[in-house]
RNA sequence: GGGCGAGUAGCUCAGUUGGUUAGAGCGCCUGCCUUACACGCAGGAUGUCGGGGGUUCGAGUCCCUCCUCGCUCACCA
């Protein structure tokens, strides 16, 4: 056998930054993340597919630890199943993202003194473009560095032709099926953003304001109402003030009319039962129809006039049908400045009753978190409800499973209170609403192609001049990404439905629910069978990370610190299902050193492999006559069947048989942290500290064994390798290709090489954890009595009270090389006496491994440590004895548990009988 | 306010249909530079399983109640 010089084949580090890059541009040369359509079977071929269409990042988005999870979990998932044999699919791209762009934008023109309003429309687009093509493809450059094995020939843009083609297939559509009209109410306005939001983007939080109670003059002259408010400026926009009909404070009330203070109009109070709580504040409501929605249905109801006293900057004007609302002095006030300077005005009026202290909750711009305000207005929407029907059934009939599982109820739970989707943004970065207007006829088209003159009337026709809320493109993402609405798109007919769809919770609405109905409007099916949605990454403090706190830890410092595959080792090892992973940005060193301790590992046993076991290829194990394994052998063969199922259990399913989940795999799988964690100890625990070891005096000793011990040893690490390429692909790649082993059918790329597979001629190897158990035993005894390192004790193996006598002898005759190197004790299987002045192990077989230590040990220190041993045993053999003597338990438990406990039961009175014999020899008493 | 979830070792979390003496990783303590690895090896300590009640032969696990956190929804002016 030739030996090749290890040592000069791996540097004694890992050196992540060597490596990394070139090895990514390696696997896009191989092109082996690049999916072919005509592979999959829906599309005549023979495989299974497997797809994931990445949640876009905004495209003015820079990598943060958010991307960084959420895409090494995608990137995890998408490298399992390739090497599980899936034609493998992982479509990236990026999202325009309307108001997140313009504000960043708007930011910089802000900068040069300048407003969108200054440059026009068309300039500012042009401009923003220019932006997005310039900067906008920075986060897909740092998804490579994070090593994710997307299929970069198919990126996607929400707004590239392709895609906005799609969005005016979509809003054409749903206007053909009536479920896309336009509406005039009560909306949530950002006045600083200057557009209209959708319910889901005004965000409640809970502030502490003031409920300010106004008293409202009857006009006759006889008295007055109080109504309560939390926000007085809007009295000023009030057309009526409402009681509840069977509110017998007011009941004679009802048809009068008050006087508005500060803006002298004369309003009438209504009954209505629907809008009013007669146990809230007076039970007197003021009506602002403009400025709130919920008055806005009760104005509608009652048809009253609603004047509106609010610019879109949020200043106070006398709008639409408020006449003179507004006194000249506040015109153009700012609102909140409006609300003090009201408070100020009603209580020289005399008119405010008193200021209570009033916690509610407010919603805020989920943008620029400006407090909305609601403003009536003239938008575009999308009815929900029936597009929510089959979205609902989808995961009611587990069609669609969403993990982890109580985000279902969630999930639910919304779509059965769904309320119809405002469209239109008062923007211009987006897509440009498709509706053309003639001034003329007053014709109203909706097209898939620009029109210039009116289809009706030959006019001039304008088009609408809001564009469509970003989700409006997201939420076709799945098919557009594969290019719907092109039925014919080899694509779409490969790769649709999807598989998984992996995201954060905050999206469920905005993008995942509005997603599963997009599928089933557009293409008349779910667009994935799985939702997972991960946690968040958080600090110590569990606060969200991000920049603006100063709290965020870039992805980019880990991996020129640590390497990118630490990062990725970190974050999957840390995500519990669901669960949030907690990172320190103050000590990265406490965050990502045990993942790079564990690359370390791996690569320290590569160089032991490589050094021992040189650079000849090693004889597959399944063709290694069975008689020549040893027990060592087949344990860790075992050990790695079992680490391959239990992975394989963390993992799968992949996909619902017959599309439809089954009651016992419907929340299994996407276990993380659980495959991470059984491959690690796999290494680790099993690999590196036991067999290994156990390999070191074979290897030494040459010969036919030494061989076997190789060929195992390679063929396990094979395994661990291949069970660790989706959360570290650098260095197992890089380990990989130089390993010892037969190269037929093994590829070129651990990346696309066979998932390993269990082995059953290799069972469990109970002989082998014998040898384990003495191991552990002798060296707690060598820790318990501080036996110096060099010190060699000798030792007795008494097997008269086993139950297989002659099965551990041979153990141990066969092991004693490895136990001694372990322990540096040797034992012989002379039989010594329990009473013995020393230390006696009990092993699970039942023999007795003495130890005598007569003057090396401590007699007194011994005999009161067996004697604590010998009470706590007690303790616990009486309990027993009582549990087995109540006809309770022996009649009721199940027969195995009862066993198992007369069992237990035997072995503890035998135990009792070995520690009390040891108390006498060792106390004298 | 509605709905949901969580409270287990100093920290992050596992604990399958109730059934051995409740576990893991990190951290901590002790001893070791043992020829792959000190980014390592070996050993050790630590829990009235949030409080209280109940069901049961038996409860971390089931029921009730209270407390504390978290998520989510919501037009109480």
């Amino acid at each position: 056998m030739t030996q090749i010089p290890a040592q000069t084949e791996l540097p004694p580090q890992y050196d992540p930054a060597s490596t990394e890059a070139a090895l990514y541009k390696e696997w896009l040369d191989a092109g082996l993340f690049t999916a072919d359509p005509a592979k999959s079977r829906r599309a005549g071929g023979d495989k299974d597919t497997f797809v994931i269409v990445m949640p876009p990042p905004n495209v003015t988005a820079v990598l943060h630890m958010g991307h960084g999870l959420n895409n090494t979990v995608q990137d995890v998932v998408t490298r399992w199943r390739r090497m599980c044999g899936d034609e493998a699919l992982w479509v990236p791209g990026t999202d325009h993202a309307g108001i997140a762009t313009q504000n960043v934008v708007e930011k910089q023109l802000a900068g040069e003194g300048k407003t969108r309003f200054d440059l026009g429309r068309d300039a500012f687009v042009a401009r923003t473009t220019e932006f997005v093509t310039e900067t906008g493809g920075t986060i897909l450059e740092q998804l490579k560095a994070i090593g994710s094995s997307c299929d970069w020939t198919r990126t996607a843009y929400t707004l590239s032709p392709e895609l906005s083609k799609a969005v005016r297939e979509a809003f054409v559509q749903l206007h053909e099926r009536g479920l896309i009209y336009r509406g005039h109410r009560v909306i949530h306005w950002c006045s600083r953003c200057l557009t209209s939001l959708s319910d889901e983007e005004a965000e409640h939080s809970d502030e502490t304001g003031a409920l300010y109670h106004v008293s409202y003059p009857l006009t006759d002259g006889t008295g007055s109402i109080t109504i309560a408010t939390t926000r007085p400026e809007t009295m000023l926009a009030d057309v009526a003030v409402a009681v509840h009909p069977d509110d017998e404070r007011y009941k004679h009330l009802i048809g009068k009319t008050l006087t508005l203070p500060i803006a002298n109009a004369e309003i009438p109070i209504i009954a209505d039962a629907e809008g009013v709580d007669p146990t809230f504040g007076t039970g007197a409501v003021k009506i602002t129809p403009a400025h709130d929605a919920n008055d806005f249905e009760m104005g509608t109801r009652h048809k009253l006039p609603m004047p509106v006293i609010l610019s879109p900057e949020g200043n106070m004007a006398n709008g639409a049908d408020a006449g003179s609302r507004v006194p000249a002095e506040l015109l153009g006030i700012d609102r909140f400045e409006a609300r003090e300077r009201v408070v100020q005005m009603l209580k020289h009026l005399n008119a405010l009753v008193k200021i209570d202290a009033h916690t509610h909750a407010v919603r805020h711009c989920y943008r620029c978190d400006t407090v909305v305000e609601p403003r009536l207005s003239d938008q575009w929407f999308v009815k929900m409800k029936p597009l929510a029907e089959p979205a609902l059934q989808a995961v009611r009939d587990r069609k669609i499973r969403i993990l982890p599982e109580r985000w279902e109820a969630v999930y639910i739970n919304w779509l059965e209170g769904i309320r119809d989707w405002n469209i239109s943004r008062q923007l211009w970065w987006g897509h440009r609403i498709p509706v053309w207007y003639c001034d003329g006829c007053g014709e109203v088209t909706v097209s898939r192609d620009d029109i210039a003159k009116c289809p009706k009337c030959g006019g001039p026709a304008r088009q609408d001049e809001d564009v469509l809320d970003t989700w409006f493109s997201s939420w076709l993402w799945p098919f557009s990404t594969l290019g719907w609405p092109d039925r014919n798109s080899i694509d779409l007919k490969a790769f649709y439905p999807t598989d998984d769809l992996v995201t954060a919770p905050e999206i469920l609405f905005f993008w995942v629910a509005r997603m599963i109905m997009g599928g089933f409007a557009f293409m008349g099916e779910a667009p994935f069978h799985t939702v997972y949605l991960h946690g968040t990454v958080r600090d110590m403090k569990h606060v969200k990370m991000s920049k603006s706190l100063g709290n965020g830890i870039d992805p980019l410092d880990v991996i020129a610190l640590y390497g990118t595959d630490a990062l990725r080792y970190t974050v999957i090892a840390g995500l519990g299902l669901g669960a949030d992973v907690m990172l320190d940005p103050n000590d990265l060193e406490k965050s990502f050193s045990p993942g790079r301790n564990f690359l370390t590992k791996l690569w320290n046993i590569g160089r032991f492999l490589l050094t021992n076991v040189g650079g000849e290829t090693v004889q597959p194990v399944e063709t290694i006559s069975p008689d020549k394994l040893r027990r060592a052998d087949r344990w860790i063969l075992n050990r790695l069947n079992e680490a391959i199922a239990e992975c394989d259990a963390a993992l799968g399913p992949a996909r619902p048989r017959g599309g439809v989940w089954t009651e016992s795999e419907l929340y299994r799988g996407l276990r993380l942290s659980e495959y991470t964690e059984t491959a690690r100890r796999f290494v680790w625990n099993e690999l590196a500290d036991w067999y290994l070891e156990s390999t070191k005096s074979r290897i030494a000793a040459g010969g036919d064994d030494s061989a076997v011990a190789r060929a195992v040893l390679a063929h396990c690490f094979d395994g661990a390798l291949r069970l660790l390429q989706p959360i570290v692909p650098f260095i197992t790649e890089t380990l990989w290709r130089r390993l010892p082993i037969a190269t037929e059918g093994r590829g070129n790329f651990i990346a696309v090489a066979p998932w390993p597979t269990r082995n059953s001629n290799f069972t469990a190897e109970p002989e082998f954890d014998l040898a384990r158990e003495a191991i552990n035993s002798i060296r707690q005894l060598r820790a318990d009595y501080s036996l110096p390192p060099g010190d060699r004790i000798h030792a007795h193996l008494d097997t008269s009270s086993s139950t297989n006598a002659n099965g551990d002898t041979s153990v141990f005759a066969d092991e004693g090389d490895f136990i001694t190197r372990l322990t540096r004790c040797d034992i012989d299987s002379a039989s010594g006496s329990a009473g013995e002045a020393g230390a006696t192990i009990l092993l699970s077989t039942g023999s007795r491994i003495i130890v005598p230590l007569a003057g090396v040990i401590d007699l007194d220190k011994e005999c009161r440590k067996t004697k604590g041993e010998l009470e706590k045993l007690e303790t616990q053999l009486s309990a027993l004895e009582g549990r087995l003597s109540n006809p309770g338990f022996t009649d009721r438990a199940p027969a195995n548990v009862v066993a198992a406990e007369r069992q237990k039961l035997t072995e503890w009175t035998a135990r009792r009988e070995q520690l009390t014999q040891k108390v006498v020899s060792l106390c004298g008493s």
